[in-house]
DNA sequence: AAGTGGTCTAGACCACTGT
DNA sequence: CAGTGGTCTAGACCACTTC
């Protein structure tokens, strides 16, 4: 018998990962607002560990485009100009229109089976809740649903793209609005979504997820009050 | 007068930007040959430095997808399975098709400018000149001829993501052969995009940069030997 | 039990900043 | 010219591997 019994269930986290997700929880969460400046040596003593981890983290951050090292001025939050969102959209409907085309080709039948799951427990709440209820119900299994749909491309590349981007945006907390405000929409392309899988029909399934990026996006500029030309980002 | 004149011509590069530099060369040139493992130690000694400038070269090849850091047995360079290729192909095409949208919609007067004046050094050289010397002179024309389009999209991000996953075809020196191959026909292409730069035509740029692709992946393919089903790579 | 790899600390050093 | 930010060194330490 051990000591400690749980010691096995603790994950000892190097260091830099711990301040790594801190960080980004900051800045995901709105803690650190885009634009605040923050140094290596200010987060290493708030922690009391040394600068080297924190350097690892930060660089990290740096890559996925959350923070920006400006020379002698410290790393500074980076912000989302209107055009970025509307770049960040057609990449998304860019990169998930392939990745749902992979699905219909890839996905197996027991990983039908996983999305088929989320759809079903979605239809219970649909039938048994409403109002904000529903939606706090709701947007957890949205979550799964999406992560089992693009586990199931087989595409390990581009999944990872694509959630990178999605991270982008989770940090305007405009998702939570754009879900509920088209809850039952976002329900039936989701059907609709997986009878494309099950058929195999690549095609029916790039063209209707498209429109649904569309719509989301459309919903975005509505919630964020920008009335930014949205022109330029309406390619596939 | 300074002591050493050319002292603000030479660059004093990070050393991790330096060791960076060396290992992805080293990768890209073919001198590590996928599979091979190193430790941070090991390039530690080689360059008389410390291992932590080593570390963030390290990890900055981790993000890029070069190298892979396996627990406990080190840095292993990492090999593009003919699965990863055909995932590669279908990314750019996504991606680049986008791009090539934008710059239809975006390229100003001066940068359609830049594109032409490629375009005419190209024709240049195929009036006067043939065969290998023609490649030599071409392939370097081509680079700038792709370097000036993507820069005219106004969209640096997906312009980031498209240089990084050109980057990680490079690798295999191919690419001189996909050129070569089709000279005449790739300075055909280019002509008939530049044209619809002009006329801002997205739509036809697209779907013309789109099958231009697929014609470098399967001559990609084929100069690998590699008989993998391209089926899944088919998508837009 | 020795060796190797991975992580972190403490601190030196230099370049650039702003008074 | 003091202060601050960015980079690198040297080495300690622990986890895991291997003999």
């Amino acid at each position: 018998m051990p000591l400690l019994s749980k010691a096995k269930e603790i994950k000892i986290k190097p260091v830099r990962e711990i301040v790594y997700e801190h960080i980004r929880q900051a800045i995901v969460g709105g803690e650190l607002e885009p634009g605040t400046r923050f140094t290596d040596g200010e987060i290493a003593t708030e922690f009391n560990i040394s600068r080297t981890p924190v350097r690892e983290a930060i660089q990290k951050l740096e890559t996925e485009g959350l923070i920006e090292r400006v020379p002698m001025k410290g790393n500074v939050v980076k912000g989302l100009l209107p055009k970025d969102v509307a770049q960040i959209f057609a990449l998304r409907k860019a990169l998930e229109c392939l990745a749902v085309r992979y699905v219909a080709v890839n996905a197996t039948e027991e990983e039908l089976g996983l999305i088929r799951a989320t759809l079903d427990q979605a239809k219970t709440y649909m039938n048994t809740l409403q109002g904000d209820a529903l939606a706090d119900a709701y947007v957890p299994i949205v979550a799964r649903y999406n992560k089992a749909m693009f586990e199931a491309s087989h595409a390990p590349r581009v999944v990872d793209l694509i959630w990178s981007h999605r991270e982008m945006l989770d940090r305007y907390r405009v998702v939570r609005i754009v879900i509920a405000k088209r809850l039952h929409e976002s329900y039936s392309t989701r059907e609709q979504m997986y009878g494309y899988f099950v058929d195999r029909k690549p095609d029916d399934a790039a063209i209707l997820w498209a429109s649904h990026i569309d719509r989301s996006y459309r919903i975005w500029i509505e919630a964020i009050g920008c009335s930014e030309d949205i022109g330029t980002h309406d390619y596939m």
